[in-house]
DNA sequence: ACGTTTTTGTGATTTTAATCACATTTAAAA
DNA sequence: TTTTAAATGTGATTAAAATCACAAAAACGT
């Protein structure tokens, strides 16, 4: 199994696309147009099908449906997953508030805090204490878990994950997780990707005066 | 000037990392344990540096003090960043909410919203309508802008931020944004980044499935 | 029915990024 | 001082990803 990070989110990418000109009532597509429409070649488009033995029509582009049929069991989006999300801070609480993922088959069903003050069993997501992950994610097999406690307690927390045997993490904390090979994580720095912004506004505003005195 | 993301990223995660050591009271560091430290091998970590003209001491490994002088340099940490978010949501409230940047020059001065209802002028940071946005840009001479509104807004407030002469935007809704050459965008897509783990947790499984019935 | 045009599918090629491997230098030990 | 051991710095190599380019297929027009 190919396991390249790109390949995937260009499936995500890929898949929304499409939902999208579903819904606008079309039903095939051609590589050029999905390429455009998410920013790469058309080419890339046809290797990345070709390579999960996905195939179009000759001169008659590609079945949206049978597109998503197939991207949906790739990413797979044929079940429900559910989610658990630890640290019920900043971060945390727009994650559970959110209520964009559900129609993604992405559910999140608990929050998990250290401080009391957090904990609310009677919220439209339930929001318990730490003690009690261990439990919940046994009993209900979670996969899955969101980090988002800070970064001094980071690793701490995510070994506790791990024991409960939580096997897939999307880490906020600016550190690089410690865990057993098994287990998937994916960590999204925010500062960073801040920062690069910033990085590149800089460095285009060196060029350009670069340009503007040559 | 070599314009790639991913060099930049590891540069923060280096510097993050040497800012830690420091703390620690060390003041020199070696290639392979700065790489361990982010993941990386030594060759790309001394490979990194040198490409940008930092060098270290033959056997004697970097100073560290030297290092994040030049980072700070390349990453733009020689002055303080002013940034502002549009949109007060979920997404936009823990951004704003959130201290951890100012320690890294990095500065959340305004937040804008459509809705009267988010406007707060006296809030630790003020919240203005988003009416305000182009004159308090213009007057502030902000460059920086954090786009979380819907998704179906993003392109039309994407278009009001470049009007105001923003000149980097990191983007958090699902979109893939339009905007002029010279105008940096880094998109942060949160469920494409869960997506991603839930598809190498599926993977992961079927591998071991697999391993266990060879 | 038949040629034209359009689009796929993919091997070949190019580009980009990462790793190797080793000559070179130098700090520390003997 | 001399030796030894340990790092750097970088050209050469390998690996990975993207693009090119074109044969093959098939929808469409005439
Ligand atoms: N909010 C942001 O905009 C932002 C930006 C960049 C990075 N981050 C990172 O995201 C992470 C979370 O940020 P935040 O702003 O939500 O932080 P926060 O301080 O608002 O929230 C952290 C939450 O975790 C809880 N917590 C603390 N220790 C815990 C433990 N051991 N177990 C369980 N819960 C615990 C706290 O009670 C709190 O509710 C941090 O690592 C931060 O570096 C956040
Ligand atoms: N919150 C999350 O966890 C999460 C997860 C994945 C993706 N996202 C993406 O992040 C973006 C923001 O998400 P959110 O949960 O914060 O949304 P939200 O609905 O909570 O907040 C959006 C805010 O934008 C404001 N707004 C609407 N139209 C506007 C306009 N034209 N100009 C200025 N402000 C406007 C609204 O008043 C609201 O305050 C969305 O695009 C969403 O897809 C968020």
């Amino acid at each position: 199994m190919l396991v390249n990070k790109k390949i995937i989110s260009r499936f995500s990418q890929y898949r929304e696309v499409l939902l999208k000109f579903q819904e606008m009532g079309l039903s095939k597509i051609f590589s050029n147009v999905l390429g455009d429409a998410v920013g790469v070649t058309s080419a890339q488009v046809r290797k990345d099908f070709s390579l999960h033995g996905i195939s179009g029509n000759k001169r008659g582009g590609y079945q949206i449906e049978d597109l998503l049929h197939e991207l949906r069991s790739i990413l797979g989006k044929d079940k429900v997953h559910h989610v658990v999300v630890v640290g019920i801070g900043n971060l945390g609480r727009a994650l559970i508030q959110y209520t964009g993922f559900d129609k993604e088959g992405i559910q999140i069903v608990a929050g998990f805090d250290i401080d009391p003050a957090k904990v609310n069993k009677r919220n439209r997501i339930p929001v318990y204490h730490l003690d009690e992950l261990n439990k919940y994610v046994c009993e209900n097999q979670i996969q899955i878990g969101v980090l988002a406690v800070p970064d001094a307690a980071a690793q701490s927390v995510c070994n506790i994950m791990v024991d409960s045997d939580i096997k897939g993490i999307l880490n906020f904390a600016q550190i690089r997780l410690i865990a057993p090979e098994d287990v998937v994580i994916n960590s999204v720095f925010l500062q960073m990707e801040l920062e690069n912004v910033i990085y590149f506004v800089n460095a285009m505003e060196n060029k350009c005066t670069r340009c503007r005195s040559s």
